[in-house]
RNA sequence: GCGCGAGUGGCGGAAUUGGCAGACGCGCAGGAUUUAGGUUCCUGUGUCCUCGGACGUGUGGGUUCAAGUCCCACCUCGCGCACCA
């Protein structure tokens, strides 16, 4: 037996499919008119209409492709986007990729072949892919950012960043001529006072260079030598290893360029409160930007003042001891010669002199790593320096140790310990019997047991007895100030930018050196710097574990295009260029500008463009895009760096607003189950079979089932094409938008797809007839209660789109689609609304029903249906009848009946009555149109 | 340890405002079509039951005429932070 020639099935949809995205492209369907320049289209439809930007984070296109978890989010920005063109927007909904980066430079040592040819090939395969599913991407506006007109903006962006200061009495950063002018004038002194024009030229380029936004520095950074370049704080783990690839990290100092975000760290955590994203990932952005307010106290010692810093100056007069970190460089010159007499045993880590106890404590918190630490971290150790100090407030005079508990890294690297008042403290303090005094009391007596971390009022503090913490705290600021001691503070956990990479296949640097070492910048005409065609690009290989190695750039050993002759205005000389790249985010920082004006090459966007679909719109809002679909993994990277040069952009008045992103909504992950056999190996999942009694075997061993994340190596990848080929693709898409939330996890299972193949094949056969083809569809007026039906539907569905809740939405249509079903004929006005509300889901079928009902011009431009409240009062309404809380009858009542009326008609119910028998009745709650609540004993 | 989120049928999930728990789908069972299997269609499907009902949203308590939803305590899982002074 055959199948019906016209039934929609696979091989329909693989017909109809690729039949309309080529008409799409052909017609460049989705094109969004911009308001000036080469995209500019006053007779486009929806020119001059209200506008919504909708992007997703664009894809690192690698070369094992997409599985099926990578398009839920593309799917839902492209379901939003239709469904938003459909209610009469203009909608920029756009596509890119972020193809500079290392797997495909790792791909391309291993193969021996070019990054470049790799990343073409990746990109072609991820269009391929996306272009299958249906994507309704103005495609006009496609880039990736490894292409020269792209990464001409990036370097431009770049040298923005360089040739900026960041004026902290303005609050924002500044042209860098205008510090320059500054100095000229005197009205801002030199660091050593001299006049400006008194300075060598080399001393005036290295005062400027200090100030700039970007700048180079020997500093401290993260060393990957398993990765062969250094990284930023983001991308180091809390466990110390690489967030990409998971190698160890060592601390080296090494001059690097660093960005100065630190400048903006007030506004990014101030700007966070006008976003509208979850909640969650702004407080991961509040804690990795990590604001403190406090005060610094100078604690004098022989060998020089200690400056900490403490966020409790109020408990000042309660500190007993002190606490360097074993890095922090006065530890030397305090460390004593001998041990006082008294010294307590635990003190001197068996050692028998200061400097001996020090030096093995050093050794040995350098030899732990991070993880180690962390897991030791409810043990204090520590030593005593044998050193002293004098505590500002009362001049008492408090040993000072050394502790792996104060990190070098944060604050001052000191701390005043009050173990009264701080959990750490206080454990060290009982570790070595230091003394414990108590300066904040509280409502009732401290017990002693634990640190008091409360709220209370101050005592054994002299002039600050009686005053609570709040008050406290500004009492003990002003009285450091006033006598130099100290002064109110603010730190912050975030750390400058490292920026550059030493690997091959990133963004040049636009930066060349002189003969004085110092860098210069090109100017705008010298970009883009292209990078070097080298034949062999690889990084210097390192042992993963091996501290001591030291970066490599591989564009050093590319001689001739490191060293050029240039012409900068004083005559033509040889200047060197800057051989490290830039990171992988740099591109991902700006891209979405870009969108707004991709062909603008005079100047980064056209402002009118800017604005118009990224401006903010009204006051107080911060702008950005209207929605940014992506997961969360990339809360303090990525998201962090674009808010970030949006900031610069916008200080230096090439952007008017002030985030990148008004609204983020985090998708959830689809995950897979894999299975392993009895070795641990896994087995290709696609062939393991299910037995009726829950045990999954396969060519029949039994194997145990885990659930996760879908790869390779676990064998339980599934393609999207592979799924289009043998569903459909808006059955695809129809199934991943009815697994659940969008922000929840959850996990693919292939053979619940049939569910969504069957709606799509009821709602054909509702219009099309299977055996001839013959569109069925009548011009009957519906039935009220199709009426009914429908525009609950419409009402239902509008509602979900709006709020991205397409899995209630496909129940929605799927609901009223079975109505339907029951239908003989199915009137014409019920099937034309349903097809345009399937439209933005499944947008193929939608397309070929739609045109199959005779109208033309296609579906994407059609108004979504509005639904019309009279139909959606029903004329009676079932009350269901509760006897003290359980339901004992129904009622059906007219619905504009009064609460008498309902009342009369519950009582008068047979089996309510019935109920009712022997009891009396207390108490009658009518909740209109809802129910009937008797209270009856 | 601290913070946040989530626990609902065999499975994914719905109920977003305190108002009939389990929409929709998968799976499963029975039936129709079919030589058969598959596909497709129809019907049923929370648990228990003495067929009247009883029970039921992680556990225990509470508020309420009414609780998946609110409050308190606890358990489990997930995520984030993790000596940040």
């Amino acid at each position: 037996m055959t199948e019906p020639a016209h039934r929609y099935d696979a091989k329909m949809a693989n017909r109809i499919e690729p039949r309309w995205q080529e008409r799409w492209e052909a017609e460049q369907t989705f094109r969004a008119p911009n308001p000036a320049g080469a995209l500019a289209e006053p007779d486009h439809p929806r020119a001059g209409a209200p506008k919504k930007f909708v992007m997703d984070m664009f894809p690192y296109p690698s070369g094992a492709g997409l599985h099926v978890g990578h398009p839920l989010g593309y799917i839902a920005t492209d379901v939003y986007s239709r469904y938003l063109r459909m209610a009469g927007y203009n909608v920029l909904h756009p596509m890119g990729f972020d193809a500079f980066g290392l797997p495909t430079e790792q791909y391309a040592v291993a193969t021996g072949r070019q990054p470049a040819e790799i990343t073409a090939e990746n990109i072609a395969r991820y269009k391929e892919q996306l272009r299958v599913l249906g994507m309704g991407y103005d495609t006009r506006r496609e880039f990736a950012t490894t292409d020269p007109e792209f990464f001409k903006w990036t370097q431009w962006i770049f040298l923005q960043i360089f040739n900026s200061w960041y004026d902290t009495d303005a609050d924002r950063a500044r042209p860098i001529g205008e510090l320059i002018a500054a100095f000229e004038s005197g009205e801002r002194p030199t660091p050593d006072g001299r006049p400006w024009a008194e300075l060598s030229d080399v001393e005036r380029r290295r005062i400027v260079d200090g100030h700039r936004l970007a700048y180079v520095t020997e500093a401290p950074v993260n060393w990957c030598p398993g990765l062969g370049t250094v990284l930023s704080n983001e991308e180091v783990t809390a466990e110390g290893r690489s967030e990409r690839g998971n190698f160890p990290v060592y601390t080296r100092t090494l001059k690097q360029w660093m960005l100065r975000i630190t400048a903006y760290a007030d506004r990014l955590l101030a700007d966070l409160d006008g976003l509208d994203w979850f909640e969650s990932l702004k407080t991961m952005q509040r804690n990795w930007i990590g604001k403190s307010t406090g005060a610094y106290a100078d604690f004098a010692t022989y060998a020089g003042d200690i400056r900490v810093f403490t966020t409790r100056p109020d408990t000042l007069f309660g500190a007993t001891y002190m606490v360097l970190a074993p890095e922090h460089p006065l530890v030397d010159a305090l460390t004593a010669e001998t041990w006082p007499a008294d010294v307590p045993a635990a003190w001197t880590g068996g050692h028998d002199t200061p400097a001996g106890a020090v030096a093995a404590y050093r050794a040995e918190a350098a030899a732990k790593t991070d993880v180690e630490r962390q897991a030791d971290a409810k043990v204090k150790t520590g030593v005593f320096t044998g050193g002293y100090a004098t505590n500002p407030v009362n001049g008492e005079t408090i040993p000072v140790f050394i502790a792996d508990y104060v990190l070098a890294g944060y604050g001052t690297g000191a701390i005043m310990a009050v173990p009264a008042h701080d959990e750490r403290d206080f454990a060290f303090a009982k570790a070595f019997g230091l003394p414990i005094r108590q300066v904040i009391a509280g409502a009732t007596p401290w017990d002693g047991e634990s640190a008091y971390t409360s709220d209370g009022e101050a005592v054994n503090s002299g002039f600050l007895d009686g005053l609570r913490v709040l008050e406290a705290k500004e009492r003990v600021i002003a009285w450091l100030v006033e006598h130099g001691r100290g002064e109110g503070a603010t730190t912050f956990r975030l750390r400058d930018w490292l920026f550059s990479r030493q690997r091959y296949w990133g963004e040049p640097f636009p930066i060349v050196y002189d003969q004085t070492g110092l860098p210069v910048a090109l100017p705008e005409e010298h970009l883009p710097v292209e990078l070097p065609h080298m034949e062999d690009f690889s990084p210097k290989t390192f042992d993963p574990e091996d501290a001591d190695s030291a970066p490599e750039p591989p564009l050093g050993r590319a001689k001739d295009w490191v060293e050029v002759e240039l012409d900068l205005g004083d005559g033509p000389k040889t200047y060197h260029r800057e051989v490290n790249t830039m990171p992988n985010w740099a591109g991902s920082s700006w891209y979405e500008l870009r969108y707004t004006d991709p062909r603008s090459d005079d100047r980064i966007v056209d402002p009118a463009n800017e604005s118009y679909w990224m401006g903010p719109s009204g006051e107080g809002d911060v702008g950005g895009v209207d929605l940014y679909i992506g997961g969360v993994e990339h809360a303090v990277l990525h998201l962090l760096y674009a808010r970030f040069w949006q900031k610069v952009l916008f200080d230096l008045g090439h952007v008017s607003s002030r985030e990148p992103f008004r609204r983020l909504f985090n998708q959830g992950y689809i995950q897979a189950y894999a299975y392993t056999d009895d070795r641990g190996v896994y087995v290709p999942a696609e062939e393991v079979e299910e037995q009726a009694d829950g045990v999954f075997t396969y060519q029949g061993q039994k194997v145990n089932r885990e659930y996760g994340k879908i790869g390779k190596s676990l064998k339980n990848v599934v393609t999207p094409d592979g799924i289009c080929a043998e569903y459909g693709a808006d059955t695809f898409r129809v199934y991943e938008m009815s697994m659940g939330p969008l922000a929840d996890s959850k996990p693919w299972e292939t053979r619940a797809i049939v569910g969504s193949q069957r709606f799509l094949q009821r709602l054909w056969r509702n219009i099309v007839d299977e055996e001839t083809g013959e569109v069925t569809v009548a011009d009957v007026p519906p039935s009220p209660e199709t009426l009914r039906e429908m525009h609950k539907a419409i009402a239902g569905v509008r509602d979900d789109y709006e709020h991205l809740r397409m899995n209630t939405a496909v129940a929605k249509l799927i609901t009223l689609n079975n109505h339907l079903t029951g239908l003989d004929p199915v009137p014409r006005e019920a099937a034309e609304a349903l097809v345009a509300m399937v439209a933005p889901i499944a947008p193929h079928i939608a397309e070929e029903l739609w045109e199959r009902l005779g109208r033309t011009g296609g579906i994407a431009y059609v108004d979504f249906p509005e639904a019309d409240e009279r139909y959606l009062v029903e004329d009676t309404v079932t009350y269901p009848v509760q006897i003290n809380g359980k339901v004992r009858g129904r009622v059906e009542i007219a619905a504009d009946a009064g609460e008498e009326a309902v009342k009369a008609a519950a009582l008068a119910d047979e089996k309510v009555a019935a109920n009712l028998v022997g009891k009396d009745v207390k108490k009658v709650i009518v909740v209109a149109g809802k129910m009937v609540s008797i209270v009856a004993k």
